[in-house]
DNA sequence: CGGAGTCTTGACCTCTATCAAGTTTTGTGG
DNA sequence: CCACAAAACTTGATAGAGGTCAAGACTCCG
């Protein structure tokens, strides 16, 4: 559920900071900037308080104003249809922008919510459309993650399509360690900060299959979880879990 | 199957004609412009001749050079996974703007092919661009309709991950039955441009399923189906499924 | 320490994939 | 225009994956 807490406003108020560790190599933006365009962005940048778990970065009619970039924690896209039912569409680690689905809209479409303690940083999209204009790739590195968030969709609706309950959790695993890796950290150890249920959720699952499918694995000595520490033992196995159902899992071990 | 038809190159050529029909209006591009704008967007649009079923317009690879509208027939989006599998993402229908995952890239992340006898024009995306420096909400319109795309598909995860066979497919029906209204067409007999197969890949289903529902819908008088052509004979019991399932659908008769 | 929430495990049953025939439609060549 | 082959579609029988319901274990905080 995303709660709506009390007064749970997004606690991301105007403070106009220097936010250089949230502005562009590892984060939002890699682009060839100059000096004077990392001053820049730099400038409208905000950062604000951490969030707390289920607190609401935007929700569905919130007026689009920024798009956001996890400095620290994790945050989901939620969206909710008419009759209450949720369904998260994606989980954002740190690094990611989130908000693109509200760009061209007056409103935001869908909800993010901190999935743990979670900072982010507010990036005005006036001021950064206004910035685009003068900065050489930064309108078109923006298109581009849209088009990246296309392309990851296309690639869960083929997960939900076609793939069973253990191969859309292998693939979710090692996808997971993927991106654990290009942000530079070990791959093995992945921490998972939602739990059963919002990641069943996502999977399309039970939170009872989820965690038939931890002991599965677990029995087979793929993997190991430590509350939410989730080491990969074998990702050779899990790996090959993810291709196609019509390839035989062979023993594999390390 | 996405078959590479001996020299099925897209018969898309260069030739420049006024393509009045496809630019504006009912088509891809409803955004308010001078007549100097129309004329311009009229002169980069290219036509070509019509494609048959299952010829392709692009293929992953294939160099990122334009975007494509339907003007008439219909068009499937398909990725294609490592082994080979494939999935597809979306059905496009005449006014429907082709290719948007593809912009910020070099090539092509996805297949495009025709579904039936379709005539498409293909816009240079460069040209596109040009103009949009120009013409006051065009690119606006241009990032709307890829918001758009995303909220297309996170529509399809929740459909995938949410909902059963009898949901998904009252829903494909009555959101196609919609479609056909948004184009001035009647709501209620419509076409399945697509096989079983292809209309089963798409809701995550084989073709069988889709069949002994299509059966059960008739049974009960929700619709009829004569070859290709699907009357929807009671759109409101259909539209109630695709409601929360925790409502129990009770006879609704015309 | 205790209670609420989360997670795990088990028993059961439903939904849908799979396999296997038939039947209809489509396409092609005579 | 008809005949025949190939493909697409329909229908039935069956089995297995995963959902549902229920109970117990663990965890996190107050």
């Amino acid at each position: 559920m995303v709660e709506r807490q009390p007064g749970a406003e997004p606690r991301i108020h105007n403070l106009r900071e220097s936010c250089t560790s949230c502005s562009l190599n590892d984060l939002c933006l890699p682009v060839a900037l100059d000096a004077a365009g990392i001053e820049t962005l730099d400038g409208i940048v905000q950062r604000g308080h951490p969030l707390v778990r289920g607190q609401i970065v935007y929700h569905p009619g919130k007026p689009f104003h920024s798009v956001y970039a996890v400095r620290a924690g994790a945050l989901k896209s939620v969206t909710v249809t008419e009759d209450g039912e949720e369904q998260i569409t994606a989980f954002h680690l740190p690094g990611e922008l989130v908000g693109l689905d509200a760009i061209g809209f007056d409103a935001h479409p869908s909800t993010a919510a901190a999935l743990e303690t979670t900072r982010v940083c507010e990036i005005p999209f006036a001021e950064l459309e206004g910035l685009s204009e003068h900065v050489h790739g930064l309108r078109r590195h923006l298109v581009r993650r849209m088009s990246q968030a296309i392309a990851a969709e296309q690639e869960m609706l083929h997960l939900l399509a076609r793939r069973n309950a253990e191969q859309r959790l292998a693939a979710f695993l090692v996808h997971l360690s993927d991106r654990h890796v290009q942000r530079g950290l070990a791959a093995t150890p992945v921490r998972l900060p939602m739990s059963r249920h919002e990641l069943g959720n996502y999977l399309g699952l039970v939170p009872e299959t989820v965690s038939r499918l931890f002991r599965r694995f677990m029995d087979h000595g793929w993997m190991s979880v430590q509350g939410q520490s989730i080491g990969l033992d074998n990702p050779g196995a899990l790996r090959l879990l993810t291709r196609s159902s019509s390839q035989v899992v062979q023993e594999h071990r390390t």
